[in-house]
DNA sequence: AGATTTGTGGGGAAAAGTGGGGAAATTTGG
DNA sequence: CCAAATTTCCCCACTTTTCCCCACAAATCT
C-alpha cells in the first residue's frame, strides 16, 4: 500500500527519487504510464501485470481492445532504480504531466502518481469539493 | 477508546508525545492523516487498515476512486513511537493544522486528533452553538 | 521517602536527498 | 558505414535529515 506525499527535485538528467518506502515495495523496477489525470502513474511490475491481464479479459470488442492496448501499452515505460533510488522520467511523460524541476510523489493506495505541484493542488481542491459528501459519509 | 484532551510541547525536531493512555492502545505505530477540519487525525493501524479496505470496496466510479485515493492515502503517514512515546509530525501536516510549538491532543472515541489550541477552541465554540440540537437530541 | 513513570532536550550514527564524473550505448550526420 | 555528438547508466561524494539512544527534571505512585 502506497501512501504519503513527498516532494523531490528533478536534476538536469531528468531523474527523480522515489521514497524509500515505495522502493521497498517494488522489486528494482517499475512501470510508468501516462495517467488519466495529467499525472504519471507508476506501478510495481506485479501490479502492472495484473492490470494488463484484467484489461484483456474485461474488454470484449476487438476494436476497442486494440485501441485500449495502444493507449495503455503504447504510453508505458519500464524504469529501474539507480543506486540512489532514482528513476529516469522519459521526456514525453514529463511534458504531459508538466513536471519540470520539482515533482510531487503521491502514494495512492495501489499506485504511485507523479504530479506537477500546482496541478496536484488544483486537483485536490476540486476533488475535495466534489467528493466531500463521500468523505463525510465515509467518516475519514 | 480515546478520550480526554492533553497539551504538549513540540520540540525543534517536530516531535510530539501522545498520552501514555493512548500509546498503550496502539501497537508501536499509528497512521496520521490530514483531517477535514484543519487538524491531524491519528489512527491505530488496525483501525486504519479497516478504513482503507472499506474505501476501495465502497466507491465504484474509477475517477472518484482515483480522487479519493489521492486525498485519503496521499495525505497519510505512518509514525512510530520512540522510546519516550513521541511521534514525528511531517512538516506538511503540521503546517496544514497550524501546529507550531504546542499541540492539543484530543481523544475522540475511535481516533485521536491533533489541534492548534486556538483553532480547537474556535471549533468547540462553533460546534457547541451549531450542534446543540444534535447534542440535545442524542446526548446523554 | 523512594521508586517509577512521564515530559523535555540533545548527541551521534545511519539513512536519505542532491549533484556530478565518466564509461558504455545509442543516435545523428556526413 | 564510420565518426562525432548525445544520451544512458553506473559509480562516487557531499550535505541534510531522520532515527535511535541516553540524560535529566518534574510528577506520580506505592
Amino acid at each position: 500500500m502506497f501512501y504519503g506525499t513527498y516532494t523531490y527535485k528533478i536534476d538536469e538528467k531528468g531523474r527523480v527519487p522515489l521514497p524509500p518506502n515505495f522502493r521497498r515495495q517494488t522489486k528494482g523496477s517499475v512501470m510508468l504510464k501516462r495517467g488519466m489525470d495529467r499525472c504519471i502513474e507508476v506501478y510495481p511490475t506485479d501490479v502492472w501485470d495484473k492490470l494488463a491481464g484484467e484489461l484483456a479479459a474485461r474488454v470484449v470488442s476487438p476494436l476497442k481492445r486494440r485501441r485500449l492496448n495502444r493507449i495503455v501499452f503504447g504510453s508505458a515505460f519500464n524504469a529501474s532504480f539507480d543506486k540512489q533510488g532514482r528513476i529516469m522520467l522519459p521526456a514525453g511523460l514529463r511534458e504531459y504531466a508538466a513536471i519540470t524541476d520539482v515533482a510531487a510523489v503521491v502514494g495512492a493506495n495501489d499506485r504511485i502518481e507523479l504530479w506537477n505541484e500546482k496541478l496536484l493542488e488544483e486537483e485536490k481542491t476540486i476533488a475535495e469539493q466534489q467528493e466531500s459528501q463521500i468523505i463525510e459519509e465515509f467518516g475519514v
